[in-house]
DNA sequence: AACTGTTTCAATCATACGTATGAACGAAGA
DNA sequence: TCTTCGTTCATACGTATGATTGAAACAGTT
């Protein structure tokens, strides 16, 4: 029963983080119930913005590593030509979309956590976290402009933040509009098809200035 | 020099909200940077939630009946037939992001706000949040479906979802990755254009499940 | 058993928070 | 001048917060 003490630890404070959101979560409301001391959390992890981290670390280590993954397999299928423009896509947002197949309810926690993530927390803060996507964003959007090369850097770049956009957004709100009527319940894999088809065609929108309208088959 | 306690309140709460998140930011910061004292905040409004949906109600209600009157018009246009796609998602998209030609600095402050309040607070408030645009996503909805007969009624609420999230998280981040190298800088008109792009052809994307795949022109 | 490094605990610290109180101010009307 | 009333003020209250402390419990090694 030793060494666990920081796994219920960080399983709790993901799944509170997600509920409640990072400030509004008392170290307290913690500890209490993963039935740890107070002080614990500062041995462990040394301050509750730490604890944060880690908690955001443990999981999306994993999941960037997924995404990587995937686009290379993506371009060695894809061989010397461009990569097919929807199995980029996919590549992108279906490892968080799977930690619930993977970390079942502490998956779904977890997403709503990231959901939030996004648009909580200080500059500060917003820095550390973009800097540990800084890589898997870049090579996502060389990909990306290798499926889309009309796309100018620009357009590009603010697609994939619509792209991040929709993806944290559902994965933040999709329980709880699930919970009242709207949009009947489905499986997240089938919100996943739906972003991913959504998606896709967004990114493959014409571009918007003075760009010839080639649509979608662009080559 | 008398009533203005109120909106000098009002607007450095926007602003303060929105740069360091609602939960993030004491009541204290507030008035000292407004020049009042800090029981005038309670005198006012009763409590800092209270602060908070007045600061959303005074810009969400114009934008909100701005957005109804737009899709008045594109649906007079259209007649019986259904409206243009493009030009309903513009009509919700457009308000939002006006603001800032409308009330300067002070609307993009309110935009990072809004961003935020999409990610964060706690399950009460998001329902009152939600309620206040209950009548408007109905609309749309309507509208929407009109557009786009061929979507079910859970697709264009996932959909609907998936543009919400890109336009919140625009208003949220876009301000932080433009301040980094990240994405050339773009007047905030030039990025709706994108977004309206984006949106519309992925709400024109075929429908997921066995749904013969008639793209985007269908009529 | 004795020693040692690690982990947990109850108790405490200083501080920051939202809110409440009651007095002071100042314009308007009698 | 006196009263009224809406507003602002300095200040205090009770509580909750993140962090720290020093002692106790534990586990492993000699």
């Amino acid at each position: 029963m030793a060494m666990d003490t920081r796994e219920r630890i960080l399983d709790v404070a993901e799944r509170l983080f997600g509920e409640r959101g990072f400030p509004a979560t008392p170290l307290r409301d913690i500890t209490t119930e993963a039935g740890v001391n107070v002080a614990s959390v500062n041995y462990h992890f040394g301050s509750k913005e730490a604890l944060l981290a880690e908690v955001l670390e443990r999981r999306l280590k994993p999941i960037n590593a997924r995404r990587l993954e995937l686009l290379d397999a993506v371009e060695a299928q894809a061989g010397d030509g461009p990569p097919e423009l929807e199995a980029v896509i996919r590549a992108f947002l279906s490892p968080p979309f799977h930690t619930q197949r993977t970390w079942g309810d502490k998956g779904r926690s977890f997403l709503r956590l990231v959901g939030r993530i996004h648009g909580e927390t200080n500059e500060e803060f917003r820095a550390t976290f973009v800097k540990q996507f800084d890589a898997v964003f870049e090579r996502f959007r060389t990909a990306l402009h290798r499926a889309r090369p009309e796309l100018d850097e620009s357009d590009l770049s603010w697609r994939m933040l619509f792209m991040v956009g929709s993806m944290a957004f559902t994965m933040s709100w999709g329980p709880t509009l699930l919970a009242r009527g709207r949009g009947t319940a489905r499986d997240p894999e089938d919100v996943l098809e739906s972003l991913v088809l959504y998606a896709a065609a967004g990114m493959a929108a014409p571009a918007p200035l003075g760009v010839p309208a080639v649509a979608t088959a662009a080559r």
